[in-house]
DNA sequence: CTTTGTGTTGAA
DNA sequence: TCAACACAAAGG
């Protein structure tokens, strides 16, 4: 196609200065050259033909055909690129740069005028900032934005330029959106707190953590009542003043899908939030054990659903319904639980408490539930 | 050999 | 900062 190109090549400076001074196509660049710096971003939209592609050939120029072949045929002037960070390469496909600090930041080289127009917008948001100036993208308001926003900022500089010589970006920002999960820890953060990526997709949504608490023997006794922490239940159950006393019927969704309905008071006699009614069915269910641990998240979206969730101290599974370990993933730097769905059983020797080393068990985990309220009022 | 992308410059 | 240009380095 370019065949002959590297061939006349060298002569282009002399070649430039008889078109120059001959004013055909050079007019053309020259033209586009203007509309495309006092329209930096807005050019990108409609300008699908570029001005300089027509180029009009009207005096002295000898062998001109039509509009497109003949500079790229007569004329070894790279056309110029309408976006902005966008060069030409000698070979027809196109380049992409940014500055900073004085240097040229290179992009990578791309078959299509736009997706270097694109990873330069990428690069612009990375280097800049959310709003600098770009040639495709609007102003971000919306989530999938924002996801991308972390992202972005969950990588270097050189790590997103990286991506983009490589033309691996898209896949590394999917990859990254398939990762989210739930929030490990109570740990604030902008990356939480956002809603899943694709929009109709509902198989998982976003959720963020609430809090935990690792059970008191009382909790999963014959009291039928979880005693939820006052921090956390202050913070996340609010309760209004007057229904204190009756308390709230509150739904929690389990991994499994399975709705629980518990009522959610205050008891005043020991001054203590508490989930009640509903309550002894999920220990019983769960097979919940002093010392295993239920967590509470919420989702993150408009709907504000509730879920619950536990698993056993150690990473043990128990018989009737297992729960994997937790697994820890990291996604836009950020600490996040993936609970897996399936699961393995594993008993050790454990699997068999006797009555005495259960009281043991029980009054160690409650150790450990005093200590993690005190971690956790950070 | 082909292609990238750096060195460099002038313009904004 | 930015893009245009020339060409040496890099890659196959």
């Amino acid at each position: 196609m370019y065949t002959s190109l590297s061939f006349s090549e060298q002569r282009s400076s002399l070649l430039l200065v008889s078109l120059n001074m001959d004013g055909s196509c050079i007019d053309e660049s020259t033209t586009s050259d203007s509309i495309s710096t006092s329209l930096p971003a807005l050019s990108a939209l409609p300008a699908t033909k570029s001005p300089e592609s027509f180029c009009r050939v009207g005096s002295g120029t000898s062998v001109i055909l039509d509009s497109e072949s003949s500079i790229e045929a007569e004329s070894r002037k790279l056309p110029s690129s309408r976006f902005k960070g966008v060069v030409p390469q000698p070979n027809g496909r196109w380049g992409a740069q940014i500055y900073e600090k004085h240097q040229r930041v290179w992009l990578g080289t791309f078959n299509e005028e736009e997706e270097a127009a694109k990873a330069y917008d990428i690069a612009a948001q990375r280097f800049r900032g959310r709003d600098a100036v770009t040639n495709f993208k609007p102003l971000s308001e919306t989530e999938e934005d924002d996801i991308e926003a972390a992202f972005l900022n969950s990588h270097s500089k050189a790590e997103i330029v990286d991506m983009l010589r490589k033309h691996t970006y898209n896949d590394e920002l999917e990859q990254s959106k398939r990762n989210y999960g739930l929030d490990a820890n109570g740990k604030r953060s902008r990356a939480q707190g956002l809603v899943a990526p694709f929009g109709s997709d509902r198989v998982t949504k976003s959720r963020e953590q609430l809090f935990e608490k690792t059970v008191t023997p009382s909790d999963v006794g014959k009291l039928n009542r979880l005693v939820i922490p006052k921090q956390h239940a202050e913070k996340h159950f609010p309760l209004q003043t007057g229904t204190t006393s009756k308390g709230v019927l509150l739904n929690f969704e389990d991994m499994g899908g399975k709705v629980w309905r518990f009522r959610y008071s205050y008891w005043n006699s020991s001054q203590s939030y508490v989930l009640t009614k509903g309550w002894s069915r999920f220990v019983k269910e769960k097979n919940l054990k002093a010392g295993d641990i239920v967590s509470f998240q919420r989702s993150t979206g408009g709907d504000k659903q509730l879920y619950i969730d536990w698993k056993a101290r150690n990473g043990q599974t128990n018989q009737i319904n297992p729960v994997e370990p937790v697994e820890m993933v990291r996604l836009f730097g950020v600490n996040i639980f993936k609970v897996p769905v399936n699961s393995s059983v594993v008993v050790d020797n454990n699997g068999s408490w006797t009555g005495k080393r259960m009281i043991e068990m029980e009054l160690l985990s409650f150790e450990c539930s005093k200590k993690q309220r005190v971690i956790g009022a950070v």
